[in-house]
DNA sequence: TTAATCTCCAACTGTTTGGTTGCTTTTGCG
DNA sequence: CGCAAAAGCAACCAAACAGTTGGAGATTAA
């Protein structure tokens, strides 16, 4: 077999991804991930030189597939009720980003990597906020892009919470996501009226 | 000075709840609760037994004042949605009981005691939702009062996440609690028409 | 005063963990 | 073939950490 250094990368990012969702930084294990890779740990440090490397490349991937994938167009609060509708949709069909983006949110808040990728990442998103919600200002717009992904990622990410309780999931899970679509529409209505 | 037993436990539970919410339960260092307490580390062996017993301990207590705080009376969506908008400020006044309970559903969901202590509290919240919302099921309003608390928790733990793009805060706190209001509203809405 | 309890201090133990090092095997390429 | 890079293997290290122990001082109740 060829040396494939790109899929041994890809192995450890995706063990790394499972890992990191699951316990969090503090709580992953690097002889876990490169157990679970079936890679050798000191692959984990050639590659992304520590276990801080390894967390900030499966976040950046984590956030650029977040605000690359779902679009955001159309017009008004509705097509922002839309967009908040598709990314709970997104974060459905991802169960371990989420709680990526949760325990970054807990563990790393003041890291300026994070920052620097996060600002990178909502740029698009900002603009294209602009162009949906032509009466608010930049920051406005902006304000509601984190408000919305916050919404959505806490939402999903601290889900699980309840389903020692919750009986009936794909009901929860509907009714959720139209209460997501509703406060996002309340929340661009109040933008748009300034 | 007599001796407080009770002082001294407080002191260790409030230096505990600083460092759990901080850090989370794997990143909290007991010797650091130890410190801040100005008390010994041996204290919290015996009033505690373990980290874990004293993370119990405190989860048990932020659950119970969330619990027993905020009244939900009442009639119809309307009083849901005050309910979700008086919890919302609950946790403004609190900043670390957020951030404790999603370090909680995110590492240890699973936890039959957390189970328990949450079924505990929640069971008079969930009667009181009976009653606000008589059309519905038990089942409905155990899932309505789980997302609601879900939905607030989740924003306010969270929510320190965009600070660092977010200019104008009292604003953007006044947005994110009409909101949560709309959305409690319209989860209720949909709850009581079935 | 005495016994029991509460507390502090400090050193210690055993384990876990991030990270490293030395050596060998495998693979691609000239 | 022979060399260099990619990967594995296994032992290792130093630091951090949860939890323990033993000794000594303070406080209270009997």
């Amino acid at each position: 077999m060829a040396w494939d250094t790109e899929a041994t990368r890809h192995k450890l990012l995706a063990a790394a991804t499972e890992e990191f969702a699951a316990h969090g930084y503090a709580g992953a294990r690097v002889d876990r991930i490169a157990a679970n890779a079936g890679v050798n740990k000191q692959r984990i440090y050639s590659y992304f030189g520590d276990k801080d490397g390894l967390f900030e490349a499966v976040l950046g991937d984590g956030l650029a597939e977040l605000f690359e994938t779902i679009p955001l167009d159309g017009e008004g609060p509705d097509a922002v009720a839309d967009h908040a509708a598709a990314m709970f949709d997104f974060f459905g069909e991802r169960p371990g980003l989420a709680r990526l983006l949760c325990w970054e949110g807990l563990e790393r808040a003041g890291s300026p990597a994070a920052a620097a990728l996060r600002a990178r990442g909502c740029g698009g998103k900002i603009e294209a906020m602009c162009r949906v919600l032509p009466g608010a200002s930049r920051q406005d717009a902006a304000d509601l892009v984190l408000s919305v992904t916050t919404l959505v990622v806490g939402w999903h990410g601290l889900s699980q919470l309840d389903v020692l309780m919750a009986g009936d999931l794909p009901r929860t899970h509907a009714l959720r996501r139209a209460s997501v679509a509703v406060a996002a529409r309340g929340m661009a209505e109040a933008v748009a009226r300034g």
